[in-house]
DNA sequence: CCGCGAATAT
DNA sequence: TATATTCGCG
């Protein structure tokens, strides 16, 4: 990336694809770790990563996450700033009973065991985006159905994108019959009340509440 | 069980 | 607003 540097990057997924981030660098440099996570990385590693922290490197985001739920519901816990200059090898990366002091940790979430296995409800789906190509084949699809037989299914049979689900179709659908209905809502009441400018939306409320 | 689609959630 | 998820129905 030419004209892009980690921080950037970080700013960029941040902004627009909600995906956790971890910085890895072998410049240790305070100010840059701080930077990375104050920025909203979930942790920043040293290079050269070793096995442990690669096998566990899923709990900087669970870390993340848990702090971020408690600081909605409101707990308080005195939480030392601590930011991801943690790199004592497989040191506790929870903060081990350290900073609850006395308190035995008990069986949190915290204390997986199960080794290598990544939480799927912390990996979002992507969403579809309907770009105007992916809207075409639906179109094409639908008119060449028919406008009364459409169903998910079919169209999706015939679009024929392996990733696209018949869910995905189907709200598809949903939004693209509402936009149908009015538009031909508007026509209807143009083709009746043609000229009438300021009637134009008393009358159709009107006609709504008559079920016309 | 499947496929829909309206309603509802995110 | 755009897309996802839920849920009752046939």
């Amino acid at each position: 990336m030419p004209d892009m540097d980690g921080f950037k990057l970080l700013e960029h997924v941040g902004l627009e694809m909600d995906l956790p981030v971890i910085m890895m660098s072998v410049d240790g440099e305070t100010s840059k770790v701080m930077r990375g996570v104050q920025h909203g990385a979930c942790d920043y590693l040293l290079k050269p990563i070793r096995m442990k922290e690669l096998r566990h490197i899923w709990q900087h985001v669970f870390r993340r996450r848990i702090h971020e739920v408690r600081d909605i519901e409101g707990y308080e816990e005195t939480q030392m700033m601590r930011h991801g200059l943690d790199q004592s090898d497989d040191g506790q990366l929870f903060g081990g009973g350290d900073l609850t002091s006395g308190k035995k940790r008990k069986d949190n979430e915290n204390m997986h065991d199960d080794k290598d296995f990544v939480d799927p409800s912390l990996v979002k789906k992507a969403r579809v985006v309907w770009t105007v190509d992916l809207h075409q084949k639906f179109v094409k699809a639908v008119n060449q159905i028919g406008f009364d037989k459409v169903g998910p299914k079919k169209i999706l049979d015939l679009m024929n994108i392996p990733w696209l689900t018949s869910e995905n179709v189907a709200s598809h659908l949903q939004k693209y019959r509402l936009y149908l209905s009015r538009l031909q809502k508007e026509n209807e009441l143009k083709a009746s009340f043609g000229g009438v400018k300021q009637l134009d939306l008393s009358l159709r409320d009107a006609a709504a509440s008559l079920g016309l």
